[in-house]
Parts: structure tokens; sequence; C-alpha cells
DNA sequence: TTTATATATCGCAATATTACGATATTAAAA
DNA sequence: TTTTAATATCGTAATATTGCGATATATAAA
């Protein structure tokens, strides 16, 4: 098969799987982490920064904006990828809510 | 391709992208959050609570016994399942490390 | 011992992902 | 206007993932 059964999933179980499907990459969480260390935007800089085809960086910067992690804004000839402050702190409340759970065991394990 | 090349990335961002691919999943988030909701272990009844084959369950049980996260005690014919609460802490705070950074964005966007 | 139940694993089909070269597209620079 | 540089998109090959039926395995129950 290959394709997944959202249709089966609450909504907030497939949203934060979305979310998490998509940082779930290395090169994607290390795109964010060098856009944030440069606090400004970044543009090509990545393909040099990672090791991967523009093509490749391209795509990954895709999936990024396609969660609306990131947005990107047209500067001259290149474009300026910077994080967006209120998703981000979006996500990571959805994320936190999940982790922070208080997590109990009982009897066997 | 389809392979992704580990071996230019720190073993952080690897790290933290194979935790996130796994529970990039909603069934995966479904079933951590009915293990956790269970207090107790679980077994097949996931089978019945998620909507999925048996087969299908039990792979996902084991891309998450994978990382760690649950881990599972045999009980008679059945099998019981529970959170790992070391694991468990030790992956919210590596999630939290990345999430909770502080994200300034200067000029542009 | 035979049967039933719970899980794991195998093998497979359908689909998704990763990566990249080649090729647009767009705007600055010459 | 031509050239150059930065991105995006297309097409494609290699590989991974999702899901499931069939089958193995192991233990309790009859």
């Amino acid at each position: 098969m290959g394709i997944t059964k959202t249709e089966i999933y609450s909504t907030e179980h497939n949203r934060l799987g979305t979310i998490l499907k998509v940082l779930g990459h290395p090169a994607r969480i290390a795109i964010l982490q060098y856009i944030i260390n440069q606090k400004a935007c970044i543009c090509n800089d990545l393909v040099e920064e990672l090791g991967l085809a523009q093509a490749t960086i391209s795509q990954h910067l895709k999936e990024l904006k396609n969660i609306g992690i990131i947005k990107g804004s047209i500067e001259g000839k290149s474009v300026c990828y910077c994080i967006d402050e209120q998703v981000w702190r979006q996500y990571q409340q959805d994320i936190n809510a999940f982790f922070n759970q208080e997590v109990t065991v009982t009897d066997c394990c």
C-alpha cells in the first residue's frame, strides 16, 4: 500500500503526525537550525553549508514551507527564508502538549 | 535515490531526525496516546482500538520499540506494552532543547 | 495432546520519499 | 540586450514506508 489511512485517526493526531514527519529528517532539522542560528534569513548558503544539491535543498525548503514553519520573501535574485515565529510557537505548544503529558506506568514492565 | 545521506549531518541532528520520523505517523501517535491513557500496559486492544490489521499494529509497535520509547514484557500469551519513562523523558528533553530555542528574526520576512 | 488465542515475521503490492541532473524562470549586472 | 546568479520545478532512479494476508511461534485452555 504505502498510503497512510488518515481517515481513521483524529484530526489532532493527523496534524501532529504531519508536523513531526516533516521535522523527521536530519536535513530539515539542519536547515531549521541554520536559519535559527543566522537569526536573519538565508538562501543558497544552505547548499554550501549542507552538502546537498540545490534541487534537494529547494525540495526540503518546500516541505518546511508547506507546514508553514518557515516563510520566504524575494530579495533581489535570491530568496530570504526565515522562521515564522507564530507558527513555530504554535508547533512548540502542540508538541509540548503531547510530550509534557504525565506518563505513569502500572504493574508489568 | 530514496536514501538519506546521514553521514553529512551531525549525530545530534540524525538522532533527532530519527526520533521525530518514528513519531511522525498518526498511528504511532495514537498508539502512544492509548498506552499513556491506559497507564498500564496493553497488547492487542490496539488492533480493535485503531482500525488496522494485527500485522500492521505489530509493525508500528516494533518501530516504537526500536527507538526505545516503549518496551514490552510477555504476560501469558499476550504482550504488555508500556512507555519507557526514562527514554520518554530523555526524548522530551531532546525535543524541548530544539523547540524551546529562542527564535528571533531580523530584517526581511 | 489438541485447540484456541496473541504476537511476530515474511512476502508482497501500492505508494511515498530522497536525491539529483536538466531545465525553466526571474532579476540583477554587465 | 546579453549574461550571470539564485531558485524552482520536472522527470527519474533508487530506496523506504505503509498496510495486509498468510504463516510461524508460543502459551494458555480444554
